[in-house]
DNA sequence: CAGAATCCCCATTGATACTG
DNA sequence: CAGTATCAATGGGGATTCTG
């Protein structure tokens, strides 16, 4: 999770260079718990122990990384209250959000396909070997 | 690369219920060399090699396996023509190419937001350490 | 030509413990 | 509460070699 070049997709086939262009949005939702946390995050202001709770499987350390990449890419806002106990919280920047809506045609692209790939992998695993022997 | 869980996205919270959704259609194109190949292949058939040298930087190893996992997934279809020497054709199905056009958006969020992400990495890397410092 | 088989590295993730 | 620090496991991906 460093993915270093912000924009260099650099010359090359045309094709490619689109490639290139759809893996750097792919690259900043890429990560197992991204998009869980921007859910989670879109609809106000979450704090720490609550996206603990609600992205269900997450552990603290991934939790704290997965954050400080979306911060540093600017799809969420820190916002720290000096108080004590402290109280950390998160929210979705409008970039973020547009990035989730961009996201729905490929949710109902899921939607869509899911029994279509799950019988394929079925069928293509009856062909050849099943995972499992 | 062998994401098991076709559509298992069980229970839970109504948004992370999403995101798993969201995650599935990932999973897909999330490998590093799918979208490039995906793309190559679903302006017409394909040959092996062409690949191999269309898709920039990829090694014969990751060109086979991507292309073996896109063909489970029934989003690519391989034909093999019984001559000698070999010649394989690997077609993208609309199943691909349906999915290429509900990344379209993602694209354009990418092109929109390449700068604004750009600004936000530096300003966030200046206040914060960078990554070499 | 179109792969399959091997070996190896390292980035991502996880588990656990400690702290301002 | 909201993290940080460490250690360990896993597997994605690269490089190379062999073959029908």
């Amino acid at each position: 999770m460093r993915e270093e070049q912000a924009n260099r997709c650099g010359p090359g086939a045309a094709d490619q260079a689109r490639a290139c262009t759809v893996r750097e949005a792919l690259d900043r939702v890429g990560g197992k718990w991204s998009i869980g946390i921007l859910i989670a995050a879109s609809t106000g202001p979450v704090r720490f122990t609550e996206l603990e709770r609600r992205v269900e499987g997450i552990s603290r350390r991934m939790l704290t990384l997965t954050l400080r990449n979306l911060e540093r890419d600017g799809l969420l806002v820190r916002h720290v209250h000096p108080t004590v106990p402290p109280k950390v919280e998160y929210t979705a920047t409008p970039m973020a959000r547009e990035l989730y809506e961009s996201l729905v045609a490929l949710t109902r692209w899921a939607e869509r396909h899911r029994e279509a790939i799950s019988a394929a992998r079925t069928a293509y695993d009856r062909e050849h070997g099943t995972p499992a022997g």
